[in-house]
DNA sequence: CGACCAATTTGGTCCGACCAATTTTAGGGT
DNA sequence: ACCCTAAAATTGGTCGGACCAAATTGGTCG
């Protein structure tokens, strides 16, 4: 386990915080190497690491004479985690965005896994929807079978494209969310729909049969979560005032 | 424009394809920072950059004792552009996983901005669906308005997570591409099917449409994408012999 | 053969220096 | 006062050397 090389680790978090916070406005030049080596405590060399870093996901552009912030538009998708980190309750909307596109990519997994997948892969698959049907219907305890599904499912359309995107994109999201005491409720009715139709789907091998019940298990997902974010963004404010 | 500071780029450029080659294999060591700095005719200064880099981006895991390279699986997808790169021949295998996964996220833009434009928006969608029928039908001459338009969903779509993803994504792809003198050919019937869908749905605000139709026209640019790598691989291989 | 210990290697950090490009400043001319 | 130019200060890019702590390696001893 990488365990963060503790200064250069803390430079770049707290640059990149800042400047995910606006601290420093697009365009603006960031104090030059030298300023930040002393702000930090540190050296020149160390704050050119994370600059470096810094650089290669996209919030600033490195230049002789100085370093500039970019629009946040043009970063890497590595930012992604830290952006939904900023606040003690992460940006609804941005939350919303996260969830579409995961589920997009989820659905594009479940249709072409169940398409291609071997006969051996599609016994997997037909035992984890049979334990998935047995669990209970709440998403805690569902959560770790339906992950571990999905994982399965991406494994078998075998992605890397996908792959590699959903390295930098689910992060600890679920994590976070659990740690925030976060449990949507999904409607039992809808979860059992979706059952049925992945139950159908990996026994016919219907590959658009799996794509819209794991769409239809998103949209639920996504719905729940929302709805909970907002309850969560208001107790805070309550709290606030 | 950040010209890529020579050195730094150079040494990062050429380890990353190594590794991407498997010159080093996955666990294996690579050399010291004194050993690169030294191949390299540089500093160690200069190669930590470097490293910092790579190890951001997936490829290496550096600790006391050595950097080690990590399976692809685990890079970011910030490396699927060095990866695409790799050969004079794109891999068609990853080409269809990056067509497949781009279009998902294509297809959900597209639903989500016909849904939610505001009606300024939508006639400038109208407009650009009517410019896109004027065009001749070939892959070369619409993919210029094409690109126009699925940029202009995306910005009415306003979905900061598929953004940063196609930041990574896009790329100089479909510049790759023509460059390589690559000009897949799309069935008119198809095409214009697609345009006529669109046409509808930009009318009738019919997301569920637009988002059917951007997925007709990814499936038949990807049919023919892989058509056209295969012979092209298949020219290649018996230049070889 | 295996366990233990010392020497070597390696990354992590710091310092100081020089260069080239940029930015800023200070004049000088109108 | 304003603008344009040239000098000065700033800034990033690179280099070399140095020290420390952790990890690796190799040899020794049981």
């Amino acid at each position: 386990m990488t365990t963060e090389n503790s200064i250069s680790f803390e430079i770049a978090t707290s640059l990149r915080t800042d400047i995910l916070r606006q601290r420093y406005l697009s365009g603006e030049r960031l104090p030059s190497e030298r300023d930040l080596a002393a702000r930090f405590d540190s050296s020149r060399g160390v704050v050119r690491e994370t600059l470096s870093q810094l650089e290669q996901s996209g919030l600033i552009d490195i230049q002789p004479g100085g370093a500039r912030v970019k629009p946040i538009e043009a970063a890497s998708i590595a930012v992604l985690d830290p952006l939904m980190s900023l606040g003690a309750v992460p940006d609804p909307n941005l939350v919303d965005q996260f969830l579409q596109t995961f589920s997009a990519l989820s659905v594009l997994t479940a249709r072409e896994a169940i398409n291609h997948a071997s006969e051996e892969d599609m016994n997997r698959l037909r035992k984890m929807v049979v334990s998935l049907n047995k669990q209970a219907k709440d998403f805690e305890t569902m959560q770790p079978p339906w992950r571990e599904f999905l994982e399965t499912l991406a494994e078998v359309a075998d992605n890397l494209v996908v792959h590699l995107i959903s390295n930098d994109l689910k992060a600890q999201f679920v994590e976070q969310m659990l740690s925030l005491g976060f449990v949507p409720e999904l409607r039992k009715k809808v979860v059992n729909e979706v059952l049925a139709e992945l139950k159908t789907a990996v026994s016919d091998r219907d590959g658009d049969l799996a794509q819209a019940a794991v769409q239809k298990y998103f949209d639920e997902v996504r719905g729940a979560v929302l709805k909970m974010l907002d309850s969560r963004l208001e107790e805070y404010r309550q709290q606030a005032v």
